[in-house]
DNA sequence: TTGAAAGCGCTAACAT
DNA sequence: ATGTTAGCGCTTTCAA
């Protein structure tokens, strides 16, 4: 049996192509006996519509993009079953793009992808979130997307963001309350906006605990294990060591706590490590990591929300979305020695 | 400026439609400076061939289907960089499609999204890999399809494994060097047939150094950190304590080692872990994680390959490939203590 | 509430 | 080496 075609299906059920498309699409204005009747001769007949014809015809893909580039594997994972749960619930499948945000065929490749009608609308995370240059040729040429974890033009585009700086500010006020005056910081890879700016957090929360900001126990990292090392490196070097180590994520926690194990440092009597984003590894790790856990896969399904509403047409107002992160307090954290 | 068709381009090349078809899908037999003067119209248009009309003619979506259930998230991620680098090579995007199971609509829904023309091929990855009603489905629907790891079958249609077996074989054997004559088994999820078979490996790697494999040293877990735990407190609270566990992967040998922290048993000095498939979890732990590392990423480029071929009509002959792990030794195994 | 006709922008098959 | 002719299977007008 060759695969049915509309017309099939049409003729079957003794009505008009249309009808069909109609009861397909679920559009209203079609009797509930037709409705039946179109139905039974779709089930019959196997129907399934041809996606590349009503693509063509409808001059939309039904297929959203995904663009990252670069973060951990568990934040993406997190993302895809996130947007892929909206996606399905309204017939959309979710195509991945993997990108080098310094490449120089990037925008070209980018606006390709919509051009060639490939995908309608485009996710974009972090840091590609906040490539000024990127998100400026996506509103030049009318493509609907949506960003998850952008600092900068928000007024422009929508997006969906936590408060994650808030959390930072928690953090180090829980860490403060726990006793720790030198508290270590380690700050995110420069071009992940999103990550560095938790700085502001641990900044703002030092000033409301009157306790002065002593610039030899920030570090720069870059996001990766193997910085977070380097920088324990340095922070545990320091004549006068901080009692507690905050990472801007979990990857350079778990780095930190390495470092302490092969200095034979007691976590968390002698050293308390916090990191950020309750990756796999946070509890995976010895002793279990207090960290902060962002709603990944619920910004997710958010953003493409946003994106299908937009898609629609029905441009929202304020197109933003804002999500809460949680501190998860575990074994590697805990009260400053006496 | 309205988007440019291949009319477009063929009026201004003043060249046939045919002929400009031809030099955007590079095909032969055309001469070079016909070429030139279409792709010169093609750059001044900045012309985008439609993918939906193109896929509408060719009867191909030029899309490919990746299928899992669950892995861990490196694993996913691994297999996706794997088989875009692949994909993009040849034009080719690529659908990921997480699905569960045990799910009933599970086989309606794969065979709908080929039948719907969304994507022309699949990949599948362990455990579906060894689903045989879903294999069987593909079979019978005549769908183009590869799979990972697959443990049966193997007649029938194409796929990409690797020697694991051989590698649990070999880190048995290598444990055993080291002195280790009590040495612990965790086996993997009894869905993950690929990750149960590498028990085969240190049954045998026993019998050839003449070692009895004694059962109580082997025991079920269920390829999570928290199983792997478990089977840690079990092994570990025998009265004849192992001196080194071999975990059938790399999350519940973690699970292993933070279970030894928790009763302060020094490692390697009183126990030696190995797991296998060198997630990050591996170096982020301590004692960073002796494991296997299969060339994840390769074998999925590889799978990609073979599924491309079979798309084109070129049936390969033997379509299979089987790729090489390695075992990477790192501080969480050393010489038994005499 | 339903239908008829006209493409959407390409590729395939067959000329030339 | 290049062109011509037909569709691919839908959705979108517009009409009834």
């Amino acid at each position: 049996m060759a695969k049915a075609t509309i017309d099939d299906v049409a003729a079957l059920a003794g009505v008009s192509m249309k009808t069909v498309s109609r009861v397909v699409n679920k559009e209203p204005n079609v009797r509930g006996s037709t409705r039946d009747k179109v139905q039974a001769a779709i089930d019959e007949l196997d129907y399934r519509p041809s996606q590349s014809a009503r693509s063509l015809a409808a001059n939309r893909s039904y297929v959203l993009g995904l663009l990252y580039d670069n973060p951990s594997a568990s934040y993406v994972i997190d993302v895809q079953d996130g947007a892929l749960t909206t996606c399905r619930r309204s017939g959309y499948d979710l195509l991945i793009h993997p990108c080098k945000r310094d490449a120089a065929e990037l925008l070209a490749e980018v606006l390709g992808l919509v051009r060639q009608g490939r995908v309608d609308g485009l996710i974009l995370t972090p840091p590609l979130s906040d490539m000024a240059e990127l998100v400026q040729a996506l509103v030049n040429a009318d493509i609907p997307f949506v960003r998850l974890s952008p600092t900068e033009h928000k007024e422009a585009c929508p997006y969906v963001q936590t408060n994650d700086q808030e959390a930072a500010y928690d953090m180090t006020c829980r860490l403060i309350e726990l006793g720790h005056q030198h508290i270590g910081f380690i700050i995110g890879h420069p071009d992940h906006r999103a990550v560095t700016q938790r700085y502001a957090g641990y900044v703002a929360a030092l000033k409301e605990n009157d306790l002065t900001l002593d610039k030899s126990l920030v570090v720069q990292g870059y996001n990766s294990f193997d910085s977070g090392r380097d920088c324990a490196r340095q922070l545990l070097s320091l004549s006068e060591r901080p009692s507690a180590i905050f990472a801007s994520n979990d990857d350079m926690a778990a780095g930190v706590i390495i470092e302490a194990h092969h200095r034979g440092i007691v976590m968390p009597a002698e050293l308390s490590v916090a990191g950020f984003d309750d990756t796999p590894v946070a509890h995976q790790i010895y002793p279990s990591l207090t960290t902060v856990r962002q709603p990944i896969a619920e910004m997710a399904a958010k953003a493409v929300e946003l994106l299908l509403k937009q898609l629609k047409g029905k441009s929202v107002q304020m197109p933003a979305a804002i999500m809460s992160c949680r501190i998860l307090e575990r074994e590697s954290t805990g009260k400053v020695k006496p």
